[in-house]
DNA sequence: TTGCAAAATTTCAATGGGTGCAACAAATGG
DNA sequence: CCATTTGTTGCACCCATTGAAATTTTGCAA
């Protein structure tokens, strides 16, 4: 299962995570060319598209491990749990996942969210994985709870909680609060949310 | 203010987004190419730049209209009124706003949902454009409440009640539901998220 | 170890969106 | 009618992305 083979496209996919984070962050994004991470690499610009199917995704390169830990954590509702509890032990848990098996740390975080903050077609990539895993996270939700919640349920609680969260952050950042002043906006977001979800499950 | 000039520049707008809509339609968005488009509506390609900032855009046209529709109702909160009552105004209203002094009709509303669903860099304009009214509408509801509301609450409230109704209308139409079904779904998203957000304001 | 099939990489050519620029045409205002 | 402003065009160019064919690397079995 792990054999050379696979090793060595880790390898390969890590040694392009790095040139690329390395290159945004000397000399940003747009400016950045496909070929100039590919050569730091080493490897063709063809063989870029084998690992990523964009530019901007190779800057999301932990979302499915993210995800994974995210419908692992609501999987393992506690029995007779209320929605509002497990979505808070969920906004918790997530802020402090900075990243999961893929060995990189929490310094590319503020890089990240820089980029994000930043370059347009970031931001819409970034937004599009984010409506992509709410799909995913509400269809976990609505089978936590298979009696209490039907989809537009499930769908109204993540979108909401998630929605609020979101727009508080950056509306937050957008006036020029700190990483810590747009993490408190959040988590008061997310309660003035969950208050509300409190009459749904 | 008014003069020939003026006029033209609209012609020349209204060309480029009639040719471009029935393209997209005829032959899907992807297969279109902006030469084609500028072709058809007798202008050269580069003067579709001058126009819109990018192919995506030219769906999303009817944009700023609809913020302004939206932005002046949230300005016209009777005195008094609560926040989950300007709120429930605004998105009844906003349901029925097909499109603006842009002076195009309710026919292309299925055009454009379908080409959102089914083409992923719109999917992530759309996600975009969205997000960018949810900070501007955030604003204005801090606005329209400047003794009740800090940032916080606005963009939460903002931020629950669109991503509630936005999850729940995908969500629906991704199980093979109707519009009709949407728009059912998208109002008891928006009631359940309302009935929540009545503790805020 | 050798040889072969599968998988990964490279090379190459082409497409198409998007931009900067300089020439050109048209409208406006006097 | 002239001068200025504004819009249009053609052109050269950059770069992301894709397809296909050629080539190399790896896994595995004889």
């Amino acid at each position: 299962m792990v054999g050379l083979r696979e090793r060595k496209k880790q390898r390969t996919r890590r040694a392009l995570i790095e040139a690329a984070l390395r290159l945004f962050d000397e000399k940003g994004f747009e400016e950045t060319t496909l070929a100039e991470i590919a050569a730091a690499a080493e490897v063709s610009t063809r063989t870029f598209f084998s690992y990523f199917a964009s530019k901007e995704d190779v800057l999301f390169f932990d979302g499915e491990s993210r995800m994974a830990m995210a419908t692992e954590l609501i999987s393992s509702r506690m029995p007779g749990e209320h929605l509002a509890d497990l979505l808070l032990r969920l906004v918790r848990a997530s802020m402090g996942w900075t990243s999961g098996d893929d060995g990189f740390s929490v310094e590319e975080v503020p890089l990240r969210m820089r980029l994000v903050m930043t370059v347009p077609s970031l931001q819409a990539r970034a937004l599009h994985l984010l409506f992509d895993s709410q799909l995913r996270l509400a269809l976990a939700l609505e089978d936590a709870f298979p009696d209490e919640l039907d989809h537009v349920d499930a769908a109204a609680a993540v979108g909401a909680l998630i929605g609020a969260t979101k727009l508080a952050v950056i509306s937050s950042i957008n006036r020029g609060g700190s990483l810590e002043q747009a993490e408190e906006a959040a988590m008061r977001a997310a309660q003035l949310t969950l208050r509300g979800l409190s009459s749904i499950g």
